[in-house]
DNA sequence: TCCTTAACTGGCCGGCCGGTCAATTATGCC
DNA sequence: GGCATAATTGACCGGCCGGCCAGTTAAGGA
């Protein structure tokens, strides 16, 4: 049964129906009565909950961004022990999983990064010290190359994944390459790996 | 001495104009009449030369796009001879520099892609055919491992490029990494080259 | 020189958008 | 059962935006 009255669900609705839209069409595109209209409320009661169109965008962020933070935390903590070559390859097939499963974090973070966004900021670099911590880690115990900064092995690994479904169908219709979408993303995954890890130059000739 | 009409400086200075506004804050978030403002023009001229608000956005990528594509095809074409490793090491690292010098170039690929933008499509489509075979051929006289699609490279190629401009200067903020920018530059563009022709495993126990 | 063509202007309009407000109705606490 | 509180509604507003139009002025070929 549905209670008549459930603020909490009408939130739930609007930030839902909120997200959609901005992330498809953008916030200056987007109008607040579509969302109304998606949520199956008034235009007002946006207001009301929210407070205005802005305010709205950055619970819509925030939300997002505390799941997708959650999800990276847990990923690198519940694989614990001594950080190596198989532990990294984990997590980033992990981090590939996680976009697979959740695209419009991709165009959350593509429309944040047009609009110079800083409302995440906090919860951004947290991540970013821990993934990097464990990069050094792995350098100081000789498993990584240790002649480049952690920070732009965790760049370059991000740059890959997320690239990958930035730009994923466009590129498709370039290529002309065909198949069903998940074994596509299987072979980039594969790919991805052996390109991060050994480069592209036949190994041996070093 | 300039002449009191000049439609083709008056179109380019619209142009520029609507370059700057629509790169900076996005086509349904910019406006006619700022654009005609900082060109110096009437918002009824921009009707008169480009007809619509679309039209004119549309002019402009193209532009961009038409610079873009003459830019890497001089650039594939001028390096001629066999390719090999060091072949595609400078076409990386002229690829680097062009965004390096043309940064309006990233975010206008970060609009098309959030609109999910086809105008482009076809000069496009070239230019990654022209990669692709440049890479294939280096594959089939065993200077790159022949294990991975050649389209696969390519992507990662413009990935790692790509994302460094598009989160350069949020990820410098999360990290405190510090200095002048353009040495920070040459700090990525030697990572880059490192992981992608070699990887992050040391060499000798692959 | 004249006359067609096109560059250019200022004023205007219909429409929609974000936001407000006053009124209504359900909720939950005492 | 009342009563404060908050959820919810629909009507409404000022403002601005894209686009249009009627008119003016320069350019350039015959």
């Amino acid at each position: 049964m549905i209670a008549r009255r459930d603020p909490e669900a009408t939130r739930k609705a609007i930030l839902d129906a909120a997200e959609e839209v901005f992330l498809d069409r953008g916030v200056a595109d987007a109008t607040t009565s579509e969302i109304a209209r998606m949520a199956g409320v008034t235009k007002s009661l946006i207001h009301h909950h929210f407070g205005s169109k802005d305010a709205l965008w950055r619970e819509v962020k925030l939300r997002r961004f505390r799941e997708y933070g959650d999800a990276q935390r847990t990923m690198l903590e519940e694989s614990e022990g001594p950080p190596g070559e198989q532990l990294l390859r984990d997590s980033m097939e992990m981090y590939f999983r996680f976009l697979q499963a959740n695209p419009e974090m991709v165009r959350l973070l593509a429309w944040m990064y047009l609009e110079d966004d800083s409302d995440c900021g906090d919860l951004d670099r947290d991540l970013t010290e821990l993934g990097v911590d464990r990069i050094r880690q792995s350098q100081t115990e000789g498993r990584f190359r240790d002649d480049i900064d952690p920070h732009h092995i965790l760049l370059a690994f991000l740059a890959l994944t997320q690239h990958w479904f930035h730009f994923r169908d466009p590129f498709l219709e370039d290529t002309g390459l065909v198949g069903p979408r998940s074994e596509l993303d299987e072979q980039f995954l594969d790919t991805l790996l052996k390109i991060f890890f050994e480069g592209i130059l036949p190994r041996g000739n070093a």
